[in-house]
DNA sequence: ATGCTAATTAACTCGACAGTTAACTGTCGC
DNA sequence: GCGACAGTTAACTGTCGAGTTAATTAGCAT
Protein backbone atom coordinates (compact mmCIF):
# COMPACT_ATOMS: atom_id res chain seq x y z
CA UNK A 1 0.00 0.00 0.00
CA UNK A 2 2.69 2.30 1.31
CA UNK A 3 4.90 1.23 -1.50
CA UNK A 4 2.38 1.20 -4.45
CA UNK A 5 1.67 4.97 -3.52
CA UNK A 6 4.79 6.23 -3.37
CA UNK A 7 5.80 4.20 -6.59
CA UNK A 8 3.13 6.15 -8.57
CA UNK A 9 4.20 9.55 -9.63
CA UNK A 10 3.56 13.42 -9.05
CA UNK A 11 -0.69 13.13 -8.35
CA UNK A 12 -2.18 16.14 -6.95
CA UNK A 13 -0.20 16.44 -3.49
CA UNK A 14 3.67 16.25 -3.24
CA UNK A 15 4.90 18.44 -1.22
CA UNK A 16 8.72 17.92 -1.54
CA UNK A 17 8.08 17.73 -5.44
CA UNK A 18 6.66 21.47 -5.04
CA UNK A 19 9.18 22.57 -2.75
CA UNK A 20 11.88 21.08 -5.82
CA UNK A 21 9.69 22.80 -8.64
CA UNK A 22 9.70 26.11 -6.96
CA UNK A 23 13.13 26.19 -6.57
CA UNK A 24 14.43 25.04 -9.81
CA UNK A 25 11.97 28.43 -10.99
CA UNK A 26 13.98 30.30 -8.13
CA UNK A 27 17.26 29.57 -9.53
CA UNK A 28 16.57 30.39 -13.18
CA UNK A 29 14.56 33.60 -12.28
CA UNK A 30 17.07 34.91 -10.01
CA UNK A 31 20.26 34.16 -11.71
CA UNK A 32 18.28 35.83 -14.89
CA UNK A 33 16.81 38.71 -13.39
CA UNK A 34 18.72 39.28 -10.27
CA UNK A 35 16.99 39.33 -6.86
CA UNK A 36 15.44 42.86 -6.94
CA UNK A 37 13.77 42.71 -9.92
CA UNK A 38 12.69 38.77 -9.66
CA UNK A 39 9.11 38.43 -9.14
CA UNK A 40 7.54 36.00 -7.00
CA UNK A 41 4.74 35.81 -9.03
CA UNK A 42 6.92 35.36 -12.29
CA UNK A 43 8.89 32.31 -10.16
CA UNK A 44 5.35 31.07 -9.19
CA UNK A 45 3.85 31.37 -12.87
CA UNK A 46 7.09 29.66 -14.19
CA UNK A 47 6.57 26.06 -12.13
CA UNK A 48 2.72 26.63 -11.95
CA UNK A 49 2.33 26.40 -8.82
CA UNK A 50 0.32 28.86 -6.73
CA UNK A 51 2.73 32.09 -5.20
CA UNK A 52 1.05 31.31 -1.68
CA UNK A 53 3.33 28.27 -1.73
CA UNK A 54 6.56 30.11 -2.11
CA UNK A 55 5.77 31.57 1.55
CA UNK A 56 4.69 28.21 2.70
CA UNK A 57 7.97 25.99 2.02
CA UNK A 58 10.54 29.43 1.97
CA UNK A 59 8.60 31.91 4.09
CA UNK A 60 9.94 35.26 2.11
CA UNK A 61 11.54 36.07 -1.01
CA UNK A 62 14.82 36.55 0.77
CA UNK A 63 14.40 33.07 2.23
CA UNK A 64 13.59 31.64 -1.02
CA UNK A 65 16.67 33.46 -2.60
CA UNK A 66 19.03 31.96 0.08
CA UNK A 67 17.65 28.54 -0.70
CA UNK A 68 18.52 28.86 -4.02
CA UNK A 69 21.77 30.40 -3.58
CA UNK A 70 23.02 27.41 -0.79
CA UNK A 71 21.97 24.64 -3.36
CA UNK A 72 23.98 26.69 -6.01
CA UNK A 73 26.88 26.39 -3.77
CA UNK A 74 26.30 22.60 -2.48
CA UNK A 75 26.24 22.03 -6.34
CA UNK A 76 30.06 22.91 -6.91
CA UNK A 77 30.95 21.82 -3.39
CA UNK A 78 30.06 18.40 -4.48
CA UNK A 79 31.65 18.47 -7.42
CA UNK A 80 34.71 20.09 -6.35
CA UNK A 81 35.42 17.16 -3.86
CA UNK A 82 34.41 13.94 -5.72
CA UNK A 83 36.95 15.33 -8.45
CA UNK A 84 40.17 12.69 -8.33
CA UNK A 85 43.55 13.65 -9.28
CA UNK A 86 45.91 11.64 -6.95
CA UNK A 87 46.87 9.58 -9.21
CA UNK A 88 47.99 13.01 -11.91
CA UNK A 89 51.53 14.26 -11.85
CA UNK A 90 51.10 17.31 -9.91
CA UNK A 91 50.96 19.66 -13.06
CA UNK A 92 48.51 17.56 -14.50
CA UNK A 93 46.30 17.88 -11.55
CA UNK A 94 46.40 21.99 -11.97
CA UNK A 95 45.50 21.54 -15.54
CA UNK A 96 42.75 18.65 -14.68
CA UNK A 97 41.45 21.44 -11.82
CA UNK A 98 41.06 24.42 -14.35
CA UNK A 99 39.72 22.48 -17.11
CA UNK A 100 37.30 21.42 -14.70
CA UNK A 101 36.59 24.55 -13.74
CA UNK A 102 36.36 25.99 -17.02
CA UNK A 103 33.69 23.30 -18.04
CA UNK A 104 31.84 23.95 -14.57
CA UNK A 105 31.44 27.72 -15.57
CA UNK A 106 30.71 27.24 -19.09
CA UNK A 107 27.83 24.38 -17.83
CA UNK A 108 26.42 26.23 -15.00
CA UNK A 109 26.17 29.87 -15.87
CA UNK A 110 22.93 29.76 -13.24
CA UNK A 111 26.68 29.60 -10.43
CA UNK A 112 28.58 32.65 -12.30
CA UNK A 113 25.21 34.43 -11.94
CA UNK A 114 24.69 33.73 -7.98
CA UNK A 115 28.51 34.57 -7.63
CA UNK A 116 28.17 37.90 -8.91
CA UNK A 117 25.48 38.97 -7.89
CA UNK A 118 25.64 37.68 -4.13
CA UNK A 119 28.78 39.78 -3.89
CA UNK A 120 27.10 42.75 -5.45
CA UNK A 121 25.00 42.62 -2.65
CA UNK A 122 28.14 42.78 -0.03
CA UNK A 123 27.35 39.15 0.35
CA UNK A 124 24.69 39.50 2.87
CA UNK A 125 22.96 36.36 2.27
CA UNK A 126 25.75 34.19 2.40
CA UNK A 127 27.30 35.12 5.53
CA UNK A 128 23.88 34.72 7.30
CA UNK A 129 23.67 31.01 5.48
CA UNK A 130 23.81 28.14 8.25
CA UNK A 131 25.67 26.42 5.99
CA UNK A 132 28.44 28.64 5.22
CA UNK A 133 30.92 26.03 7.43
CA UNK A 134 30.45 23.25 4.22
CA UNK A 135 31.31 25.67 2.04
CA UNK A 136 34.78 26.90 3.39
CA UNK A 137 37.28 23.88 3.59
CA UNK A 138 36.39 21.78 0.43
CA UNK A 139 37.42 24.33 -2.00
CA UNK A 140 41.19 24.30 -1.23
CA UNK A 141 41.30 21.60 -0.07
CA UNK A 142 42.21 20.00 -3.00
CA UNK A 143 44.54 22.49 -4.47
CA UNK A 144 46.37 22.22 -1.27
CA UNK A 145 47.21 18.54 -1.52
CA UNK A 146 48.22 18.89 -5.44
CA UNK A 147 50.66 22.10 -4.30
CA UNK A 148 52.08 19.98 -1.57
CA UNK A 149 52.59 17.19 -3.92
CA UNK A 150 54.49 19.85 -6.04
CA UNK A 151 56.60 21.07 -3.81
CA UNK A 152 57.94 17.81 -1.90
CA UNK A 153 59.08 16.71 -5.22
CA UNK A 154 60.29 19.64 -6.36
CA UNK A 155 58.07 20.98 -9.17
CA UNK A 156 56.67 23.25 -7.54
CA UNK A 157 58.38 26.54 -6.07
CA UNK A 158 57.73 26.45 -2.24
CA UNK A 159 56.59 29.97 -1.29
CA UNK A 160 52.55 29.90 -2.61
CA UNK A 161 50.65 31.08 -0.53
CA UNK A 162 47.15 28.68 -1.07
CA UNK A 163 44.48 31.18 -0.42
CA UNK A 164 45.82 34.25 -2.95
CA UNK A 165 46.89 31.37 -5.00
CA UNK A 166 43.59 29.74 -5.15
CA UNK A 167 41.85 32.98 -5.67
CA UNK A 168 44.22 33.56 -8.61
CA UNK A 169 43.04 30.50 -10.34
CA UNK A 170 39.27 30.98 -9.87
CA UNK A 171 40.01 34.53 -11.20
CA UNK A 172 41.72 33.36 -14.49
CA UNK A 173 38.91 31.37 -14.75
CA UNK A 174 35.85 32.70 -13.73
CA UNK A 175 36.35 36.29 -14.93
CA UNK A 176 36.25 35.16 -18.47
CA UNK A 177 32.85 34.19 -18.23
CA UNK A 178 31.04 36.47 -15.53
CA UNK A 179 32.63 39.40 -17.82
CA UNK A 180 31.60 37.73 -21.37
CA UNK A 181 29.54 40.02 -22.11
CA UNK A 182 30.87 43.30 -21.57
CA UNK A 183 34.44 42.05 -23.09
CA UNK A 184 32.26 40.55 -25.88
CA UNK A 185 31.44 43.53 -27.03
CA UNK A 186 34.12 45.77 -26.41
CA UNK A 187 36.29 43.24 -27.83
CA UNK A 188 33.91 42.50 -30.82
CA UNK A 189 34.33 38.73 -29.86
CA UNK A 190 32.23 35.53 -29.59
CA UNK A 191 33.14 34.39 -26.30
CA UNK A 192 32.05 31.21 -25.90
CA UNK A 193 32.82 29.75 -29.70
CA UNK A 194 34.70 26.40 -29.48
CA UNK A 195 38.16 28.15 -30.44
CA UNK A 196 37.96 30.86 -28.05
CA UNK A 197 37.37 28.52 -25.36
CA UNK A 198 40.36 26.54 -25.72
CA UNK A 199 42.86 29.69 -26.42
CA UNK A 200 41.31 30.27 -22.98
CA UNK A 201 42.02 26.98 -21.54
CA UNK A 202 45.46 26.77 -22.62
CA UNK A 203 46.64 30.38 -21.64
CA UNK A 204 45.18 29.97 -17.32
CA UNK A 205 47.57 26.94 -17.59
CA UNK A 206 49.94 28.39 -19.07
CA UNK A 207 49.77 31.08 -16.42
CA UNK A 208 48.97 28.93 -13.47
CA UNK A 209 51.93 26.44 -14.57
CA UNK A 210 54.44 29.46 -15.18
CA UNK A 211 54.23 30.74 -11.68
CA UNK A 212 54.28 27.70 -10.04
CA UNK A 213 57.41 26.75 -11.90
CA UNK A 214 58.93 30.27 -11.65
CA UNK A 215 62.63 30.37 -11.15
CA UNK A 216 63.21 31.83 -7.61
CA UNK A 217 66.18 34.46 -9.71
CA UNK A 218 63.18 35.61 -11.46
CA UNK A 219 60.42 36.46 -7.79
CA UNK A 220 59.49 40.07 -7.91
CA UNK A 221 60.66 39.86 -4.17
CA UNK A 222 62.81 37.15 -2.96
CA UNK A 223 61.05 34.97 0.08
CA UNK A 224 64.11 35.55 2.00
CA UNK A 225 63.56 37.20 5.95
CA UNK A 226 61.38 39.82 6.58
CA UNK A 227 61.96 42.91 3.69
CA UNK A 228 59.92 45.39 4.79
CA UNK A 229 59.75 47.62 1.37
CA UNK A 230 57.21 46.61 -1.23
CA UNK A 231 57.96 46.03 -4.67
CA UNK A 232 57.46 49.33 -6.90
CA UNK A 233 54.39 51.19 -5.48
CA UNK A 234 54.73 53.62 -3.34
CA UNK A 235 51.69 53.45 -1.39
CA UNK B 1 28.52 92.21 -15.14
CA UNK B 2 28.88 88.76 -17.05
CA UNK B 3 32.20 88.28 -15.32
CA UNK B 4 30.88 88.55 -11.99
CA UNK B 5 27.62 86.63 -12.52
CA UNK B 6 29.44 83.57 -14.18
CA UNK B 7 31.82 84.13 -10.98
CA UNK B 8 29.25 83.72 -8.42
CA UNK B 9 28.76 80.12 -7.14
CA UNK B 10 25.41 77.99 -7.33
CA UNK B 11 22.34 80.75 -7.26
CA UNK B 12 19.06 79.32 -7.63
CA UNK B 13 19.32 78.25 -11.24
CA UNK B 14 22.17 76.10 -12.59
CA UNK B 15 21.42 73.50 -15.36
CA UNK B 16 25.31 72.06 -15.41
CA UNK B 17 25.01 72.12 -12.16
CA UNK B 18 22.01 70.19 -11.27
CA UNK B 19 22.75 67.66 -14.18
CA UNK B 20 26.34 66.79 -12.66
CA UNK B 21 24.54 66.40 -8.67
CA UNK B 22 21.99 64.13 -10.37
CA UNK B 23 25.11 62.11 -11.68
CA UNK B 24 26.69 62.00 -8.68
CA UNK B 25 24.12 60.54 -6.21
CA UNK B 26 23.02 58.14 -9.51
CA UNK B 27 26.72 56.75 -9.23
CA UNK B 28 26.15 56.04 -5.80
CA UNK B 29 22.38 54.47 -5.89
CA UNK B 30 23.12 52.53 -8.78
CA UNK B 31 26.09 51.19 -7.75
CA UNK B 32 24.93 50.40 -4.26
CA UNK B 33 21.17 49.75 -4.99
CA UNK B 34 21.97 47.71 -8.53
CA UNK B 35 19.44 48.79 -11.39
CA UNK B 36 16.52 47.39 -10.47
CA UNK B 37 16.56 48.44 -6.97
CA UNK B 38 17.82 52.02 -7.35
CA UNK B 39 14.86 54.53 -7.02
CA UNK B 40 14.55 57.54 -8.68
CA UNK B 41 13.14 59.04 -5.36
CA UNK B 42 15.96 58.20 -3.50
CA UNK B 43 18.54 59.50 -6.33
CA UNK B 44 16.36 63.07 -6.10
CA UNK B 45 16.64 62.90 -2.27
CA UNK B 46 20.13 62.29 -2.51
CA UNK B 47 21.12 65.43 -4.07
CA UNK B 48 18.57 67.93 -3.21
CA UNK B 49 16.76 67.99 -6.80
CA UNK B 50 13.27 67.33 -7.17
CA UNK B 51 13.05 63.98 -9.17
CA UNK B 52 11.26 65.39 -12.41
CA UNK B 53 14.70 66.95 -13.32
CA UNK B 54 16.04 63.58 -14.04
CA UNK B 55 13.49 63.02 -16.03
CA UNK B 56 14.72 66.40 -17.76
CA UNK B 57 18.51 65.96 -18.44
CA UNK B 58 18.22 61.99 -19.00
CA UNK B 59 14.55 61.28 -19.95
CA UNK B 60 14.27 58.12 -18.12
CA UNK B 61 15.60 55.98 -15.08
CA UNK B 62 17.58 53.80 -17.52
CA UNK B 63 18.80 56.85 -19.31
CA UNK B 64 19.96 58.16 -16.40
CA UNK B 65 21.48 54.44 -15.53
CA UNK B 66 23.23 54.98 -19.05
CA UNK B 67 24.54 58.35 -18.65
CA UNK B 68 26.08 56.96 -15.30
CA UNK B 69 28.01 54.05 -17.01
CA UNK B 70 29.01 55.96 -19.67
CA UNK B 71 30.79 58.39 -17.16
CA UNK B 72 32.29 55.11 -15.22
CA UNK B 73 33.67 53.86 -18.76
CA UNK B 74 34.71 57.33 -19.80
CA UNK B 75 36.98 57.86 -16.42
CA UNK B 76 38.43 54.53 -16.91
CA UNK B 77 39.61 55.31 -20.63
CA UNK B 78 40.72 58.80 -19.39
CA UNK B 79 43.16 57.30 -17.00
CA UNK B 80 44.42 54.44 -18.98
CA UNK B 81 45.77 56.93 -21.98
CA UNK B 82 47.53 59.33 -19.59
CA UNK B 83 49.60 56.52 -18.33
CA UNK B 84 53.02 57.03 -19.28
CA UNK B 85 54.98 53.87 -19.63
CA UNK B 86 56.77 54.33 -22.47
CA UNK B 87 60.15 54.94 -20.85
CA UNK B 88 60.01 51.85 -18.37
CA UNK B 89 61.58 48.70 -19.37
CA UNK B 90 59.17 46.39 -21.15
CA UNK B 91 58.55 43.98 -17.43
CA UNK B 92 58.60 47.14 -15.12
CA UNK B 93 55.90 49.10 -17.58
CA UNK B 94 53.81 45.80 -17.17
CA UNK B 95 54.32 46.07 -13.27
CA UNK B 96 53.37 49.51 -13.14
CA UNK B 97 50.06 49.02 -15.34
CA UNK B 98 48.66 46.24 -12.67
CA UNK B 99 49.59 48.65 -9.76
CA UNK B 100 47.65 51.24 -11.39
CA UNK B 101 44.74 48.87 -12.08
CA UNK B 102 44.77 47.61 -8.13
CA UNK B 103 44.79 51.07 -7.08
CA UNK B 104 41.93 52.02 -9.18
CA UNK B 105 39.82 49.26 -8.72
CA UNK B 106 40.64 49.90 -4.73
CA UNK B 107 39.83 53.64 -5.35
CA UNK B 108 36.88 53.33 -7.59
CA UNK B 109 34.35 50.96 -6.42
CA UNK B 110 31.78 52.11 -8.30
CA UNK B 111 33.78 51.44 -11.32
CA UNK B 112 34.01 47.89 -10.07
CA UNK B 113 30.43 47.22 -9.08
CA UNK B 114 29.16 48.92 -12.67
CA UNK B 115 31.26 46.67 -14.43
CA UNK B 116 29.25 43.59 -12.76
CA UNK B 117 26.12 44.96 -12.68
CA UNK B 118 26.20 45.31 -16.56
CA UNK B 119 27.47 42.05 -17.33
CA UNK B 120 25.23 40.47 -14.84
CA UNK B 121 22.36 42.41 -17.48
CA UNK B 122 23.92 41.23 -20.64
CA UNK B 123 25.67 44.48 -21.75
CA UNK B 124 22.20 45.42 -22.51
CA UNK B 125 22.79 48.61 -21.80
CA UNK B 126 26.49 49.02 -22.91
CA UNK B 127 25.64 47.67 -26.07
CA UNK B 128 23.02 50.29 -26.76
CA UNK B 129 26.05 52.91 -26.10
CA UNK B 130 26.61 55.97 -28.54
CA UNK B 131 30.24 56.24 -27.02
CA UNK B 132 30.98 52.85 -27.25
CA UNK B 133 33.63 53.22 -29.76
CA UNK B 134 35.27 55.32 -27.29
CA UNK B 135 35.78 52.90 -24.98
CA UNK B 136 37.16 50.17 -27.40
CA UNK B 137 41.01 50.52 -28.47
CA UNK B 138 42.52 52.52 -25.73
CA UNK B 139 42.06 49.14 -23.49
CA UNK B 140 44.42 47.30 -25.30
CA UNK B 141 46.49 50.06 -26.81
CA UNK B 142 49.22 50.24 -23.89
CA UNK B 143 49.22 47.08 -23.48
CA UNK B 144 50.24 46.13 -27.26
CA UNK B 145 52.94 48.52 -26.90
CA UNK B 146 54.78 47.43 -23.81
CA UNK B 147 54.32 44.06 -25.21
CA UNK B 148 55.88 44.66 -28.59
CA UNK B 149 58.91 46.17 -27.18
CA UNK B 150 59.35 43.04 -24.74
CA UNK B 151 59.12 41.17 -27.74
CA UNK B 152 61.40 43.09 -30.32
CA UNK B 153 63.87 42.61 -27.10
CA UNK B 154 63.69 38.95 -26.43
CA UNK B 155 62.64 39.94 -22.66
CA UNK B 156 59.00 38.35 -23.70
CA UNK B 157 57.40 35.05 -25.32
CA UNK B 158 55.90 36.32 -28.81
CA UNK B 159 53.41 33.51 -28.74
CA UNK B 160 51.49 36.04 -26.89
CA UNK B 161 47.96 36.63 -28.10
CA UNK B 162 47.02 40.35 -26.74
CA UNK B 163 43.37 40.39 -25.86
CA UNK B 164 43.18 36.97 -24.36
CA UNK B 165 46.59 38.35 -22.40
CA UNK B 166 44.53 41.66 -21.25
CA UNK B 167 41.51 39.76 -19.84
CA UNK B 168 44.17 37.42 -17.83
CA UNK B 169 45.45 40.92 -15.89
CA UNK B 170 42.48 42.68 -15.74
CA UNK B 171 40.82 39.12 -14.37
CA UNK B 172 43.75 38.82 -11.42
CA UNK B 173 43.40 42.17 -10.76
CA UNK B 174 39.64 42.72 -10.24
CA UNK B 175 38.04 39.84 -9.25
CA UNK B 176 39.94 40.37 -6.02
CA UNK B 177 37.73 43.51 -5.80
CA UNK B 178 34.67 42.36 -7.36
CA UNK B 179 34.20 39.04 -5.46
CA UNK B 180 35.57 40.79 -2.40
CA UNK B 181 32.91 39.58 0.08
CA UNK B 182 32.27 36.09 -0.80
CA UNK B 183 35.70 35.75 -0.87
CA UNK B 184 36.08 37.36 2.68
CA UNK B 185 33.21 35.72 4.43
CA UNK B 186 34.65 32.09 3.21
CA UNK B 187 38.43 32.48 3.71
CA UNK B 188 37.34 34.41 6.89
CA UNK B 189 40.29 37.42 5.63
CA UNK B 190 40.26 41.06 5.46
CA UNK B 191 40.32 41.33 1.79
CA UNK B 192 41.74 44.96 1.31
CA UNK B 193 43.65 44.91 4.16
CA UNK B 194 47.31 46.77 3.24
CA UNK B 195 49.11 43.67 3.96
CA UNK B 196 46.82 41.29 1.44
CA UNK B 197 46.76 43.82 -1.12
CA UNK B 198 50.54 43.95 -0.80
CA UNK B 199 50.62 40.34 -1.44
CA UNK B 200 47.90 40.36 -4.30
CA UNK B 201 50.15 42.73 -5.60
CA UNK B 202 53.26 40.74 -5.49
CA UNK B 203 51.06 37.77 -6.72
CA UNK B 204 49.46 39.48 -10.04
CA UNK B 205 52.87 40.92 -11.03
CA UNK B 206 54.59 37.37 -10.74
CA UNK B 207 51.82 35.79 -12.19
CA UNK B 208 51.98 37.68 -15.41
CA UNK B 209 55.77 38.33 -15.62
CA UNK B 210 56.49 34.44 -15.12
CA UNK B 211 54.25 33.85 -17.99
CA UNK B 212 55.24 36.71 -20.52
CA UNK B 213 58.86 35.18 -19.64
CA UNK B 214 58.08 31.43 -19.66
CA UNK B 215 60.59 29.63 -21.50
CA UNK B 216 59.23 28.02 -24.90
CA UNK B 217 59.68 23.96 -23.37
CA UNK B 218 57.43 24.56 -20.74
CA UNK B 219 54.88 25.85 -23.09
CA UNK B 220 51.18 23.60 -23.15
CA UNK B 221 51.24 22.89 -26.34
CA UNK B 222 53.48 19.52 -27.03
CA UNK B 223 53.81 18.61 -22.87
CA UNK B 224 56.40 16.89 -22.29
CA UNK B 225 53.73 14.19 -21.52
CA UNK B 226 50.20 12.76 -21.07
CA UNK B 227 48.43 16.27 -20.56
CA UNK B 228 44.55 16.08 -20.62
CA UNK B 229 42.73 16.49 -23.87
CA UNK B 230 41.63 19.85 -23.96
CA UNK B 231 45.65 21.25 -23.82
CA UNK B 232 46.60 21.00 -27.62
CA UNK B 233 44.05 22.56 -29.79
CA UNK B 234 45.24 24.68 -32.67
CA UNK B 235 44.42 28.18 -32.63
C1' DA C 1 -16.97 7.06 7.12
C1' DT C 2 -15.03 10.80 10.11
C1' DG C 3 -12.12 13.89 11.50
C1' DC C 4 -7.39 15.91 11.44
C1' DT C 5 -3.60 17.97 9.30
C1' DA C 6 -0.72 19.15 5.45
C1' DA C 7 -1.03 21.13 1.08
C1' DT C 8 -3.20 24.18 -2.19
C1' DT C 9 -6.11 27.97 -4.06
C1' DA C 10 -8.10 32.59 -5.44
C1' DA C 11 -8.72 36.97 -4.05
C1' DC C 12 -7.16 40.70 -1.59
C1' DT C 13 -4.12 44.65 0.75
C1' DC C 14 -1.05 48.16 0.62
C1' DG C 15 3.04 50.49 -0.15
C1' DA C 16 6.63 51.73 -3.41
C1' DC C 17 7.99 53.57 -7.40
C1' DA C 18 8.48 55.12 -12.58
C1' DG C 19 6.74 58.47 -14.97
C1' DT C 20 3.37 62.74 -15.73
C1' DT C 21 0.89 67.15 -15.24
C1' DA C 22 0.67 71.69 -15.04
C1' DA C 23 1.69 75.55 -12.61
C1' DC C 24 5.45 78.59 -11.39
C1' DT C 25 10.03 81.39 -11.47
C1' DG C 26 14.67 82.94 -12.45
C1' DT C 27 17.50 84.62 -16.28
C1' DC C 28 18.73 86.62 -20.47
C1' DG C 29 18.26 88.84 -24.94
C1' DC C 30 16.44 92.72 -26.76
C1' DG D 1 11.66 96.22 -18.20
C1' DC D 2 9.29 92.76 -20.74
C1' DG D 3 8.59 88.51 -23.08
C1' DA D 4 10.13 83.91 -23.80
C1' DC D 5 12.02 79.96 -22.46
C1' DA D 6 15.06 77.07 -19.64
C1' DG D 7 14.80 75.33 -15.22
C1' DT D 8 12.21 74.03 -11.09
C1' DT D 9 8.31 72.60 -8.10
C1' DA D 10 4.57 69.80 -5.68
C1' DA D 11 1.06 66.90 -6.36
C1' DC D 12 -0.82 63.24 -8.89
C1' DT D 13 -1.55 58.52 -11.58
C1' DG D 14 -1.37 53.79 -12.49
C1' DT D 15 0.98 49.67 -12.10
C1' DC D 16 3.34 46.10 -10.05
C1' DG D 17 4.72 43.18 -6.68
C1' DA D 18 5.56 41.27 -1.79
C1' DG D 19 3.12 39.38 1.47
C1' DT D 20 -1.69 37.95 3.65
C1' DT D 21 -6.34 36.02 4.41
C1' DA D 22 -9.29 32.62 4.73
C1' DA D 23 -11.53 29.17 2.45
C1' DT D 24 -10.83 24.53 0.24
C1' DT D 25 -9.14 19.95 -0.81
C1' DA D 26 -6.26 15.63 -0.65
C1' DG D 27 -4.61 12.12 1.97
C1' DC D 28 -4.02 9.60 6.09
C1' DA D 29 -4.96 7.54 10.60
C1' DT D 30 -8.32 5.49 13.37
Amino acid sequence: MKSRKSAKIPQKRNADATRAKILRAALSEFSEQGLPAASTDAIAERCGVNKRMIYYYFGSKEGLYLAALESVYENLVALEQEIEVEHLEPAAAIEAMINLKIDYYLENPHFVSFLSMENFYRARHLRKSKKLEMFKTPLTDVIARILERGQRSGQFRQDVEPVDFYISICALCIMYFSNQHSLGVIFEREMTSAANIERRRRTVVEFVLSYLQMPDAMRARPPRRKLGRHVSLVS
